[in-house]
DNA sequence: ATCCTCTATATGATCGAGTCATATAGTAGC
DNA sequence: GCTACTATATGACTCGATCATATAGAGGAT
């Protein structure tokens, strides 16, 4: 199994992330502020520090599906310089579905807060080497 | 974008899950007693609930992976009625596996927690309208 | 002019976790 | 024989995530 001792030249690359998560903090930046992708890219790597550099093509990718999906609306700018810049807001649907996601989010939390309570009830108890006649 | 308002017949089976945390909770399983698999994916369920219902594939192929990586060893048990069943049973690296998924699942609960500290700041802020102007 | 870097958006290929469907087989009850 | 429960396992497929790459405007250096 993976385990971040890295096997390829490249080092260990496994997500370990929840599913999909790029999803409510996008639309969460977005609910503070209109934005463009490449403003949220640089806010998601300054909040999620340097080692979780968020891909540039699955952030693009998730905006445009947002805008598909009527959750953003989108317009050009062309004020600044450099190229031009596809500025998202966030709608009301958009709103609803970040509410949506930060229930979820308490629910997965709740449940690694689970896990993390019994593996220390495991450490807890010795090492348990072999429990198997002491029923409890 | 999926938001449990089933499209199919089948509603949304959309995971939302950590990835690949089936692994840490099985490793738990087995680090408080050896067990087979029928009896990991019961376990499971009654942990996580009926909603949760765990995939059997996801999970034999889980412990086959395991033991590949010399994490569990395996024999089988013939004793009890019905067909032979693979016990397995931790080993010191499964253990130290374990252990690394759980600061990896601090990490992650962490992560969780920020997120939403900033979705309440967000939610408290007024509803946020148009907060161009007033940069703070 | 040409090259490089930074800003900015986007697509194609591929990987792999997770899901769904299905196969096999032993035991027990009707 | 048929069904139900226990038990393990594989093949097909979906889709989020990763990796590589393309395009293009603007500004600075040589």
């Amino acid at each position: 199994m993976c385990r971040g001792r890295a096997k390829s030249a490249t080092g260990c690359r496994c997500a370990r992330q929840v599913r999909g998560f790029i999803q409510p903090r996008l639309l969460l930046l977005l609910a503070k502020q209109a934005a463009h992708g490449y403003e949220l890219m640089e806010a998601l790597r300054a909040l999620e520090g340097e080692e979780h550099l968020a891909d540039p093509g699955m952030l693009y990718r998730t905006l445009r599906q947002f805008e598909a999906a009527g959750l953003v609306s989108s317009t050009w700018d062309e004020a600044g310089r450099g190229p031009a810049r596809r500025v998202y807001r966030l709608t009301e649907a958009g709103r609803d579905y970040l509410a949506w996601w930060s229930t979820d989010i308490r629910q997965t939390r709740a449940r690694l807060d689970r896990f993390l309570v019994e593996y220390e009830l495991v450490q807890a108890n010795g090492l348990a080497v072999h429990p198997k006649s002491s029923r409890r």
